[in-house]
RNA sequence: GUGGGUGUAGCUCAGUUGGCAGAGCAUCGGGUUGUGGCCCCGGUUGUCGUGGGUUCAAGUCCCACCACUCACCCCA
């Protein structure tokens, strides 16, 4: 038997109507904040990735998909979506006249990292981008939007985090106080943490090891080393999260595993997860447009984990399945092909129908109508076709009647809108 | 990449100190000819994760591999 890669997985029906359900959530919320779709393809140049994520980036060393294309080419399967939007937004000149995009897209992202709860290797994400504002504003309405759909799904228990990682401006001074910190620590840091001092210093603050954390406790604060730019940016940021509601903590050591952020930065974590506790994260990443080719400009963005929302989710919400309002039962050749025309009419109208196409006893079919919690029953025989008549019973009140064939299929819509 | 746990029917799981492969649910049929739910009777479903080894005999003991799972790491 061939079975999925690892890390991979189906959704099967009675699980997908959840995704839908979440998906269908999003749009609207997202539409609502005015932002349109935008579809753009899974497969990039792999430049584009190393580019914008950053060489030094676990994502970039370790968890892409990379393969050479027939012709020689280096292609990468997507390991997130931003770098894309970003890319179709230069190549495609949408800077040009009005520069300001609300942007979403929603689909699959490839890591190859080992799988756990809420972590695989094919994983959904809904992304939602601004283009052209540098401000602080547009981050808080971002987190906003998140608050809303997530209490909009019944998912409670987030807690937004967020932090400033500052700008080009003065996180390099930054960077040199980290390292500066950590001269002489050597033997307290771990491996990771003695390779990432050089070539990505801010990693070192969200190191998990307790030895990295006793050494990084007194380590410099980014708050303190922030330009005034930043720091009044920061504190509009906060501002506005608390006009409109949203409680936040801040958390200076929220790094975040991309190299392209700048400034505001936020992940919305929950503790029904277990280890990942992480369903949405974003930030500003001003410096993007510009490092892949296009003018400068800001922007900023977010990205919502489907598949630990739907984990999330599978708790406490009860799906709605959708059961056929009617099931037709034939006895016979004749009866079936009938009842075949009545159940595509039907369908036709909106109508949920279904039968049964083997040749199955009368007691089968109307075991397989309960089954189904079908409303009513056709029942259609021999008899019936002589007396061109059908059997209509109501499951529920276990009652039934003939009702002729030309009148069959407009009765059962009536009865059907009437109830409903 | 590193650790821990788990792999037996479609699903959930029993299976003793090695001795004929099991239950519940699901599924199919029947309980007087054409009427569901409850109940009763019966049938179907297995590479015991894979491959080696020990043994008269392995689901059970040993080794390797694979998958799933949780955690580290990282992040959505």
């Amino acid at each position: 038997m061939i079975q999925l890669i690892r890390g991979f997985r189906d959704i099967l029906p009675g699980e997908s109507e959840r995704w839908q359900a979440i998906e269908d959530t999003a749009r609207a919320v997202l539409s609502d904040f005015g932002f349109r779709e935008i579809r753009i393809p899974i497969l990039e140049a792999t430049e584009l990735f190393t580019r914008s994520i950053g060489e030094n980036t676990d994502i970039v060393e370790k968890e892409m998909y990379t393969f050479e294309d027939r012709k020689g080419d280096f292609v990468t399967l997507r390991p997130e979506a931003t770098a894309s939007i970003v890319r179709s937004y230069i190549q495609h000149k949408l800077y040009a006249g009005d520069p300001f995009h609300k942007l979403f897209t929603t689909g699959p992202m490839f890591r190859r990292e080992r799988p756990q709860k809420g972590r695989y290797r094919q994983f959904y994400q809904i992304n939602a981008e601004v283009l052209g504002s540098d401000s602080p504003l547009i981050d808080a309405q971002l987190v906003f939007i998140l608050k809303i759909l997530f209490s909009k799904l019944g998912v409670s228990d987030t807690t937004a985090h967020i932090n400033s990682l500052g700008c080009p401006v003065c996180r390099p001074a930054f960077k040199k106080a980290l390292i500066d910190h950590v001269v002489g620590m050597d033997t307290k840091l771990c491996v990771d943490c003695a390779r990432r001092k050089t070539k990505n210093p801010l990693r070192l603050l969200d190191c998990k090891v307790p030895s990295c954390r006793e050494a990084m406790a007194k380590a410099p604060d980014m708050m303190a080393f922030l330009c005034p730019d930043c720091r009044e940016h920061f504190q509009r940021f906060k501002t506005a999260l608390s006009v409109l509601g949203v409680a936040y903590v801040t958390d200076p050591r929220l790094v975040r595993g991309l190299d392209y952020y700048t400034r505001s930065t936020f992940e919305i974590q929950t503790n029904a997860l277990g280890a990942q506790n992480a369903i949405a994260g974003g930030g500003r990443y001003d410096g993007l447009v510009k490092a892949l080719g296009g003018p400068e400009m800001p922007a900023t963005g977010f990205a919502i984990g489907l598949d630990r929302l739907a984990e999330i989710l599978k708790n406490d919400t009860e799906l709605q399945t959708g059961h056929p309002k009617v099931f037709i039962a034939a006895i016979g050749r004749e009866s079936r092909e009938k009842a075949f025309e009545w159940v595509c009419r039907l369908n036709e109208k909106g109508i949920p129908a279904e039968m049964d196409f083997g040749d199955r006893g009368l007691k089968a079919q109307m075991k397989r109508a309960d089954k189904l919690a079908s409303r009513y029953v056709i029942i259609v025989g021999e008899k019936e076709l002589s007396a061109k008549t059908a059997v209509l019973r109501n499951m529920s009140e276990a009652q039934q009647e003939a009702i002729p064939f030309s009148m069959l299929i407009k009765m059962v819509i009536e009865r059907i809108a009437n109830a409903s």
